[in-house]
DNA sequence: AAAAATACCTTGACAGGCGAGGTATCTCGT
DNA sequence: ACGAGATACCTCGCCTGTCAAGGTATTTTT
């Protein structure tokens, strides 16, 4: 099962923001870890990626600086700022109460009357 | 706390789904049962929820009819096709995966090392 | 030198959410 | 009877996020 784009949106910063609470990294490696994270499920395609970065740093949430140090091309890392630390702490509360929704509107079973 | 409407995006369909398994309804009411459900936390806005109605129908998931036996306005009922019940099993499954998906990226904790 | 991998970035098209605005019917107070 | 408000449905146009496609630069491999 593959999962539809759709229903990630509005998690993209969330997720993003949760890898670089684990520390400095880099575009393609961050998008390594969500692969990896989720068994090759789901990763982002570089248009999203690198538009999500833009506004995220735009934002205030994560700053950016080259790192030259790579055995491949250059890159660009990204890290967490205070303002993103909170931001996090508070999507992950949303995540939880967009859970719990969800939980609730989905999972309806049709024990009403009939059969 | 209330809900980004970004968040729900993608599960729109899924949710009216749900409602009409419950019965046949008509658009004002299955609204303030999601808003029920939800404690008042969440509901779809009026341009939301009938653009939804019509790709649900273009889409065979959903058919209508018009009642006119209500104390007020006349109403548009919809019901679920078999379609539709295949497809809300389906988008269950999914919102199942999602959610496991998601749990793993963003509650992931700042474990790793130094303090 | 060519190919492939790493790594980053932009443009334009598309789809869904929704503010704003519109229509019709019924009920209630005066 | 009249106006106000509730019920109920619908459409237009803007905004935002996703992403296919295309582009650049560096390093490694052949």
């Amino acid at each position: 099962m593959s999962i539809s784009a759709d229903t990630l949106r509005g998690h993209t910063d969330t997720i993003i923001l949760a890898q670089l609470t684990r520390g400095d990294n880099y575009g393609y490696e961050i998008n390594k870890n969500i692969l990896e994270c989720t068994q090759g499920e789901y990763g982002f395609k570089e248009a999203t990626l690198y538009t999500a970065f833009k506004r995220l740093e735009q934002a205030g949430y994560i700053s950016s600086y080259w790192g030259d140090d790579g055995p491949g091309a250059r890159r660009r890392y990204y890290a967490i700022t205070e303002a993103g630390r909170k931001r996090w702490a508070e999507a992950r509360q949303e995540w939880e109460n967009t859970r719990a929704l969800l939980d609730a509107l989905i999972s309806i079973e049709e024990d009403q009357s009939n059969g």
